[in-house]
DNA sequence: AAGCTCCTCTCTCTAAAGAGTGATGCGGGT
DNA sequence: ACCCGCATCACTCTTTAGAGAGAGGAGCTT
């Protein structure tokens, strides 16, 4: 315990919208002998710009932020360091969110309602690589195994079917036919095991793949 | 300034179930000479104990929490005490959220990217029972002037139509015939200005009418 | 070159949704 | 007593959605 003191603190980035949670994340950081904050970030550009400033052990990454999304976060830095530790704290517990960071190299994610002391352990986890997740998130991140994966353009169609656009409309906006966009909302349908496309809005939206 | 630090402290109680939520605001607002958080609450009917026992000058409070949605808890609080000063503070910025907590007597609704001064402002506004609420939420309540608003019934009927429930499926889980169940459906529409159900769904989450 | 996925388009046919209109009965308020 | 909003039901008619079954071509991998 005392050798661990002199060694070199855990140096965190943090990146979320909301000052807030900015502040009570710091908070509870800088409270703890073996981590400190170096910078804070407010959205997605900025998560990116500090992080290639300071390099810090961890970055703690909310998903849902203004400018560039998480997800696309996570994608950049590790294109900018592969050894990255990121561990992602949001409130978004879609399995889709989930798999596509943590497949993508995210090394922890948990939720914002989770418990401090579960936070600070997943920070000093993910510090030494090793990585996090809680049981409950590791249960959504198992449901998605399996399951079918949406292809880019069904994920467009998805996007203005849930905006209740119809196949008619959905066909022009895309400059396709109309039998094509109904082609693919049926296979949308079947890939989300839904039957009818309101319902498939709404295992999309539980399950993350879209964000109304 | 100087004369103001000897008056009592306001007395705050913060709600929300986010831990880090609360450590930022109470890190934030212990940090002021003029107030000070005197307990914390994790959920809605912890939220309404906590008031009742210390009666503090202003409740922040958050609108999603588990066990008593936000909404019911203000209504709660203030019949307990109809001078109650409250203050909303989440990140649902739907039309429908603001107007009814604003209506049923809450002083203050902000969201939880405002920055820090606005914060405690608002604090500070609420604690002296003057209303605040931030230009863009202001916006957003006036935005829901004028329009009609959805009879119980048919919000029993929209919140099936966003599970993608069938109109046929809708009126056996009501026990009506389809025939009512499409004219709820059709005032549904009518009301939210939408063309089909799908765009109806999309309308009323975006208002805060249904929250999925 | 063969195999693969994906996007595209074209049929038919059935079921469901939505527009339009009207009507009954219940309850609350003036 | 009267009016009015609400929930309920009924009827017709048009449009849209969705099931089913192919099929061609672009592009990528092995």
């Amino acid at each position: 315990m005392a050798a661990e003191l002199k060694t070199r603190r855990i140096s965190v980035i943090l990146a979320d919208d909301h000052p807030v949670v900015r502040d009570g994340l710091a908070a509870m950081v800088n409270q703890q002998a073996d981590m400190e904050v170096v910078a804070e970030a407010g959205d997605g550009d900025e998560a990116i710009a500090r992080y290639e400033q300071y390099r810090p052990d961890v970055l703690v990454l909310d998903l849902r932020m203004p400018k560039r999304d998480g997800v696309a976060v996570v994608q950049r830095v590790l294109e900018l360091n592969p050894k990255a530790r990121i561990l992602i704290m949001t409130t978004y517990d879609g399995d889709e969110d989930i798999f596509q960071c943590l497949s993508q190299g995210a090394k922890g994610y948990l939720l914002k309602d989770a418990p401090r002391q579960e936070i600070l352990s997943a920070i000093r986890a993910v510090s030494e690589d090793r990585p996090y997740t809680s049981t409950t998130v590791a249960a959504k991140a198992l449901q998605r195994m399996g399951k079918p994966s949406l292809t880019q353009r069904e994920l467009d169609v998805l996007q203005l079917v849930a905006e209740g656009r119809s196949n008619k409309d959905i066909a022009r906006r895309l400059s396709i036919t109309e039998g094509t966009a109904k082609t693919h909302v049926k296979a949308i349908l079947t890939k989300l095991d839904a039957i009818s496309r309101t319902e498939a809005v709404a295992v999309a939206h539980k399950r993350g793949l879209i964000h109304l």
